[in-house]
DNA sequence: AATGAATGAGGATTCATTCAT
DNA sequence: GATGAATGAATCCTCATTCAT
């Protein structure tokens, strides 16, 4: 019996590996939580320490402040993004996902609208990415003769301005305001979480 | 060569109490373009730097940052309600005149929708009674059966939903999606400004 | 009548002399009462402002933070001086004036120890001159043979010893202490203050 | 010559984690000099600057000023614990080792006699905390009917007695007018220090 | 002679970032 | 790969001191 055979009986070969991801995974999910409660100028190591890591671990992931923000915002996207693509899907129905992100963290719209001017990226590219992304999710359920094609901008401009309403410190309020914002646009938004209640408000990856 | 000889240069430069008013205003257009600049977290001391004065005195008028932001809101409200007031006063030109406001810096609305959680002020009371002055302001030109009087919260969710509609780096795009924002909730505002430009972009007290 | 003789009638010709004298006492006052209150450390604003005069003041009539302390420090030594001179003057009752002093501020006792280590003033010598004036003002009635007589110095550190004593918030605590200081030193020492009270805890010029 | 070979002489010099400890014990002991020399209010960068640690460093082991005054002082009061914990130990050395401290610091009894008021602290409990140990110390030697068990707090109030007494700049001076302050009190104390001489004032753990 | 505004140095404190272990 | 200690720059804030009025 070596030292490697016990070794492997313990830990997995590429332990490394999978511990890695796991902690990659419970940042972004910390960072998460830290900015819906403190904003996005929430110190790292808050967010490191959520995560029961070390701070290196945050800063072997994430080269930079704007790279942890932009992870969260990806997440966001790209559930969006799957619920675009679902084949039941429709505009009320992705819209809804949108709106729950937004009733969850301020932050998450705000890096979105961001140009790059409010700070937390230097990448305003990547925004412009993501918003794009975000926008063609929804486009590709706008029937034609939408509210929201009238003028090229609207749509993501009718985002922002939901983005601007959803303020308030409780959940509930927050959603209320999120739907008065949509009723006073005229557009119909299904219910704000097609997901089911999870501990730390992170919808699974439909 | 004395060291009396540069007696004249010497630091103080002590114009006498004459000019605590002139700096107190320096003090706050300063920090409107600071905040407009950098957004409500700027650096006090930037504010003091572009104000011309040292830091002591930003701290002899302003007891803390929360009070700083605070001189700058309540001038924009009271040109607000000076709009209002006039005797040809009419909501198109109220709403201009907030509008302005808006696109001229972000931080004024998100100052005004904050309920004490975005902490620039630790006295949420006095942003609510800020928010409501601007409220009664509209309010009082909001013809019966108007479009913003369905709902109690309509007209201030309005507000901010149009606050949340301006992005951008420059002043023009920000204004295009100002109004933007207002047509697609179908109220028509006047000319964004009322004023003459100036300088700084500060209007005169009517 | 002239502008001259209106002012005469409504400020005397040596106003300012007058108002001179009564700024300089408020000042030792608040001084003291400052002194008391937050120690030796305490801003000198905080002593103007209770004194009710400008800072400007306060530094026409003191050059700097110690002499401050100083005047305060001799105006307790003159007390003593004069208790001491008194027809029916005996040691109980001059050491009960110094120990009412060391009950009302520990920074009485604190200066006259200091051997200008202790930063409150560049004058050590000053220090020793008022140390060595309470030492005379108690020598001159300590009978032959007395405790305190033993060795040259124990005199005055049996007075630093029950300055050390005198600890506690309230001036009852105090004054137990001191007197259980003297009691352990075996010094009969009389009723704590032989002045009448006073509102702001200082004694008449005897 | 390249940038390299200056790597070792770069700025950060982290040593790893083994160091912390030894970080902190430098910072307590470039406490202790810094307060000797300077008093309790001696600026933190100060203690910093001499233990050769940035001052990160030192909020990173104590959380505020009290914090650190608190750990200097609870290494004396282990010392003096031990002291009496000692299988020959008697009052005479106890209070030697005592009286050792005081000589080295008039901060060290004066944070111990703090009721809280004199700020050090924002622990009054601690400090009495501390205070009680020293007295329990102490009395487990004071034979029954010694001078200081006629009244319950003669025997702190001896203590803070030759606290201030112990004044001067020379150790030698403030050793003199400690043992002349016991001498007044008819107290015997042992050799003031039990100690061999160290460079840095600091006694062995026993 | 009084006032109180302005200055600016200095101390406290926080955090992003690096890096030895 | 993880850890968390160390660094030091940056900001906040306070006050002693000067000086125009």
């Amino acid at each position: 019996m070596t030292q490697r055979s016990m070794r492997d009986e313990r830990r997995p070969a590429n332990d490394g590996r999978r511990v890695a991801a796991r902690n990659r995974a419970a940042l972004v999910l910390a960072a998460r939580e830290i900015y819906a409660e403190y904003g996005l100028d929430a110190p790292l190591c808050a967010i490191a320490r959520r995560a029961g890591v070390g701070q290196g671990v945050l800063y072997r992931h994430f080269p930079d402040r704007a790279a942890v923000a932009t992870a969260v915002l990806e997440e966001n996207v790209r559930q969006i993004e799957q619920a675009a693509a679902a084949p039941d899907a429709d505009l009320v129905t992705v819209l809804g996902v949108l709106t729950w992100h937004q009733t969850q963290s301020s932050a998450f719209i705000s890096v979105l609208h961001t140009d790059g001017a409010s700070c937390p990226s230097d990448t305003p590219e990547y925004a412009a990415a993501l918003s794009g992304r975000v926008e063609r999710a929804l486009r590709a359920h706008l029937p034609d003769g939408h509210r929201l094609t009238a003028a090229k901008d609207d749509l993501m401009i009718a985002v922002a301005m939901v983005s601007g309403a959803v303020t308030g410190r409780t959940r509930e309020q927050r959603e209320r305001r999120a739907w008065a914002a949509w009723r006073l646009l005229e557009v119909e938004v299904g219910p704000v979480c097609p997901f089911s209640d999870e501990p730390c408000g992170q919808p699974p990856l439909v």
